[in-house]
DNA sequence: GCTCGACATGAGCAGAGTTTATGCGAACCG
DNA sequence: CGGTTCGCATAAACTCTGCTCATGTCGAGC
């Protein structure tokens, strides 16, 4: 009997045209889906998918299956969400834990996707100002699930989302920014007045390290508590500011430079315990809508 | 994700009603069904099965799910048979290799079974005399599958199916039949001519081996060719004879006992390679039909 | 009270599935 | 036309799931 993963990883190759893109989305490595669909071509007895230089097609086999192999996980879907339905109606609360930066660049496309999903589901989110504070909390058992910098020695299941790039954000016709550059050296800017963060903010640790790192301490010209203030501020011209790219809003105004050398940060979700059902289902959607 | 197998054992225990028959069904251990049906629990968020003392019954949780499992399993199955049709595979044709006593007792069974589920599957039964014959065929590749007795020193997967226990014939009214017993001692049938099989017929060493650790030798008073036979000369009065308990038709005529000490053998489904889909799917028919 | 039936639990083990590393062939590019 | 890149297959090692075997627990029935 072949597994609903084996059939799972068919769908995906058959809607992504490929066994790289789809590992991706899957969220495993190439090796294993070709495994996997090799397995499930044995136990049917034919090649499912034609492999060319260019892509992937199905087999006429393939293209026979294929339909009800997107019903059995469907069913299968379903019955997960009957189960939850039949029960969850109790407990149909997410706490939801996070740093400011994460609340307003990461979160919001992830909630909308739930929201579609479980709109039965209430979300509670608890928002800090530093990853230390959002770890602290956690360990007392605030929230469900946290998402923001990875714990340092966290004890439980941390997964890791991806990183979060950050850019220098400088007002239109900045010296520093020269035409056509993608990128800009945090040493050109060692000298300026720089629009930072307050005392506390996770931020402000980090814009410290990158320049710390670069050989020179930030100067502030004005600190602000909020994320989103931080890149208005300097497309205004008060100074430069380091922030998480996904930040920005789209069509926003200022210059965007990444910063070189790099300055990344590794995100993650982690729970304190093993993750519950809807817990996990989270993670899942948050999982889906970060990276691609 | 929950896995279809997790989902099949849980729609097994619903439609038994206990652990411990869903588990026999499934050819598995009673734990093992235990701990799949808990993990299944887990990853639903809450308990499907309400345990009671004599039985099992499907808390509300659990009957939400089973339709949505049901619904499942059964397209995970489409999938395959539509593979297997558009690979042309179901006007295909199965050989199967047996011999003499199995084509007769256990096989009939499992073929109208067979063929009520795959009309479409042609069988080519070829029929050996002894199971030393029928493992020399499939070493050359004679058949697809072969049912009969275990084969020594075989190089491929063998798949036991169950014990058959072989019983004495007697003439209504033989003075060796104690009225109500169910047992007869072979000893007790040493000074007797039996109704033995033909040289080089597999039960005619079956039936050697028996008495030699009775400690007497078989004299033969006539030897048959065909395993049907034998019972029915015993039952004319010619003589003890024995056979595996499932070649006896229904409603028959002479007295039936179980040879004493018992004298079993073990019957088994071998192949040369790895069983193909449909090798494998007949597979699961004969170990279905064979035991219960 | 004792035994028996039925499910739970725990330890140990085999095999499935995954990852990392590497190979191979075709297409693309200079 | 060789070199490079992209995409899938293959090999080997490791991890972890899921199995069996052995044992525990609890209620029912004699």
């Amino acid at each position: 009997m072949s597994s609903l993963r084996q059939l799972e990883y068919l769908v995906t190759v058959a809607d992504t045209g490929s066994f790289t893109r789809a590992a991706e989305r899957l969220h495993v490595t190439q090796p294993a889906l070709s495994h996997q669909i090799r397995a499930l071509e044995r136990s049917s007895g034919g090649p499912l998918l034609e492999r060319l230089p260019r892509s992937v097609r199905l087999t006429p086999m393939g293209r026979a299956m294929l339909p009800h192999a997107r019903a059995a996980l469907a069913e299968a879907e379903r019955a997960k969400c009957a189960a939850l339905h039949a029960a969850g109606l109790l407990h149909a609360e997410l706490r939801l834990s996070t740093v400011y930066s994460v609340s307003l660049g990461v979160l919001p496309p992830t909630l909308r996707a739930w929201r579609d999903k479980h709109p039965n589901v209430h979300i509670r989110l608890f928002e800090h100002r530093h990853a230390d504070e959002l770890r602290a909390a956690m360990l007392e058992g605030q929230a469900d699930l946290a998402v923001g910098p990875q714990p340092d020695g966290w004890r439980g299941p941390v997964r890791e989302l991806g990183v979060e790039e950050f850019v220098v954000v400088l007002p239109p016709g900045d010296p520093a920014a020269k035409p056509g550059a993608r990128t800009v050296r945090l040493e050109t800017l060692a000298d300026r007045e720089w629009v930072h963060f307050a005392q506390g903010h996770g931020l402000a640790d980090v814009l410290d390290q990158a320049c710390a790192r670069a050989g020179f301490v930030a100067r502030a010209a004005v600190r602000t508590e909020q994320t989103a203030t931080a890149p208005v501020l300097a497309a205004a011209g008060l100074g430069p500011t380091l922030v998480p790219s996904n930040v920005l809003p789209p069509g926003f105004g200022g210059v965007v430079l990444r910063a070189r050398p790099a300055v990344r940060r590794m995100l993650t979700a982690y729970t304190r315990d093993e993750p519950d059902v809807l817990t996990s289902a989270f993670l899942d959607t948050l999982a889906d809508t970060v990276t691609p």
